[in-house]
DNA sequence: TAGTAGATTATAATCATTATCATATCAAAA
DNA sequence: TTTTGATATGATAATGATTATAATCTACTA
């Protein structure tokens, strides 16, 4: 986890930003919550935790800071929300994502999956594609058999 | 388009919902201006000249209940407003979008294109899938050419 | 014609996000 | 060590999209 702080500090330097307590303290929620994906809200009460004097206003800034840098990847599940998702070191694209209409779950999957789909759409229709967004929405694994043992959940 | 109308107003029916004068200049709206995206306030601008007296809450209310029948389709691009894209009549899934990061356009592709990412999606990751979203962003063929000649124009 | 359920309108409330501004930090210069 | 200047921060106000509320309206039906 040192290593890959030390890399985002040297982003960030790049950039002429400097890792400030309070970047480093929100890259650390960041970082210990990979499998998450945070609202800006969620990470301001983690972060408090490491930094109880830290502004929602800065953790903001920090999150705008860091998908600017492409550190993560801004996201929306149609929720009234912007999550953020820390985008895997050396991913030339943005990952894809599972949500469950049941329960709401949100799996990742890290593979590409597009290469082809990328080709034809650059060729077909003339686009220089820089970035994709490709979510499913449906039923996921651990909903599956649930429907006979417990049908009212919550 | 009558007959588009027609058949939105049996699905109305079908879910005990009517087709009242605003809903029907709501959908007109969306009808007639297809090949956008709209925002529920610019559907909202739009409608007030076929139907001022019509209020803003309505149209919010007329869209999510489009979306519910899933006449149109709620999507987001990352800008902080929702828009409201009709869905293709007898369309399996949703179409997908190019965003030209540079002129701010949005395309739309009607093709599929993803059937073997989702058959390899639901097999690997036991997912049942419903729906998707996939955007892609990059440069369209309209903004290819610019650099050169009109390198500054805002 | 009165009753009833659903729709609509205007407006207030909510909630996420952004802007503002005074203060704080920190490195470099004097 | 003090000063300076640029950047960052924190508290809070402002904004803007969306949703909730409450009173009124509109078809239907008895």
């Amino acid at each position: 986890m040192e290593g890959r702080i030390d890399r985002i500090k040297k982003q960030l330097h790049g950039a002429s930003y400097k890792l400030t307590p309070q970047r480093e303290a929100t890259v650390r929620v960041l970082l210990e919550n990979e499998e998450d994906h945070l609202s800006a809200e969620d990470v301001y009460l983690l972060v408090k935790n490491k930094a109880p004097d830290i502004g929602l206003a800065t953790v903001y800034r920090t999150l705008e800071l860091l998908t600017e840098l492409k550190v993560v990847d801004k996201i929306n599940f149609g929720d009234g929300v912007s999550r953020y998702d820390l985008r895997q070191e050396g991913a030339a694209h943005f990952h894809h994502h599972l949500v469950c209409i049941e329960c709401g779950a949100v799996d990742e999957i890290q593979e590409d999956l597009l290469e082809d789909v990328e080709n034809v759409v650059e060729k077909r229709w003339k686009f220089q594609i820089k970035d994709h967004r490709l979510t499913f929405h449906g039923i996921c694994w651990r909903c599956h058999g649930k429907h006979d043992e417990n049908e009212s959940s919550d």
